[in-house]
DNA sequence: CCTTTAACTAGACAGTGTCAAGACGAAATT
DNA sequence: AATTTCGTCTTGACACTGTCTAGTTAAAGG
């Protein structure tokens, strides 16, 4: 018992509150989300996250930055461990993207597809743009234009980031059924195949 | 003064409530959608939805089914107006589907983006199918392939329906800035060029 | 040891969705 | 034409929500 588990100050409850933020998150999802309920599995009083977190849109913009940062980490270690070349690391960011989006459906619909994140907030900011960036340098890796100006760069990075999105977003939804049914190598198969045709 | 405003049964309140839920869902978005504002805004007592759509989940999925409709209705218009080849008009669907998502963000985030509507609602999954099927209809056009079979033109449908998806999802979220900024020309330009590239 | 200060609790408040009971008014039955 | 029936809507209550204010705890600094 290295931490007496009762401690009128809980030592991190920032962080603590972020967990529970997010097991409440995937059990009953954003519309049954309860700050309540999150304080409760933290095992402190409803009002605690307040202090740390200002308001659930606080909280929510805080747990979203956090997601944004692991869903980078996500990309990165898929491309590692595959071949370099720029067009073959391209298409794996897209399907760790897209992993991401299947393993955590309501944590990333809270960073895409909600208003619950305050979009001026510092350090959601930077996790958000981090992603961003790492889009354009995968693409000027390929094209070896530059991403403020070349239009052929712009062009091709809007077309991977709209096609992985679709695809991450309509497969949460179970959309189109034969292909969230597919087998695992079979649906990556046809996803590998769809990203590249949209790279040109 | 052809109807009176204030007898004690309304007439049509079932319509009276989708359109005040649409108003509602517009000007605060689901994240401070409320039921009884939306009665307050029909005019009658906060209890009144219940006895037509059971509980918000239900008005919501009707919601859903009627944004649906309009979704197809959408699409359809601006194929009518345009050149008949079917590549054209697939074309033509995609630019109406993500016109319907930038006039009806949150509509359109209600529908696809979230777990409110009741997916096994028998009228919401008519409406939704019916989108689905028309896809089907405009890719099947193109490849002369059977949409159940032909592995070419499910890939084709995957693509064109992702791309699209995708560029209406991010759009909405003001991604990536330099398309969501470009003047309409511009944007609607090279938004053909990416679908077009989509179908191969 | 005493004071200051950050961390957390407790209680109250207005607002939410849903449920039960009843009031209203139109349509159906006699 | 009078009366019953029935779908429609209102009223009031309930538990629960997020946020605010005031007060309690315990760790840190002089």
């Amino acid at each position: 018992m290295a931490t007496q588990p009762k401690s009128y100050h809980h030592g991190d409850l920032r962080a603590a509150l972020l967990a529970a933020s997010e097991d409440e998150l995937t059990e009953k999802g954003m519309e049954k989300f309860s700050l309540r309920s999150v304080a409760k599995r933290a095992g402190v009083s409803h009002a605690a996250p307040a202090h740390h977190f200002g308001d659930v849109k606080g909280l929510l913009t805080a747990l979203a930055a956090s997601g944004y940062d692991r869903f980078l980490a996500t990309q990165k270690a898929r491309q590692r461990a595959a071949d370099p070349d720029p067009r073959e690391q391209l298409i794996q960011s897209g399907l760790g993207y897209i992993d991401f989006a299947l393993a955590h459906p309501a944590l990333f619909r809270l960073m895409f597809g909600s208003r619950w994140p305050e979009g001026t907030d510092p350090a959601f900011k930077d996790s958000a743009d981090a992603g961003f960036e790492h889009l354009l340098n995968n693409v000027s890796a390929i094209t070896g234009g530059d991403p403020e100006g070349d239009l052929a760069t712009q062009v091709m990075v809007v077309a991977a980031w709209s096609t992985v999105h679709g695809l991450a977003d309509l497969l949460i939804g179970g959309s189109p059924h034969y292909l969230a049914e597919a087998a695992p190598e079979a649906r990556e198969a046809m996803m590998r195949e769809i990203i590249g045709r949209s790279l040109g």
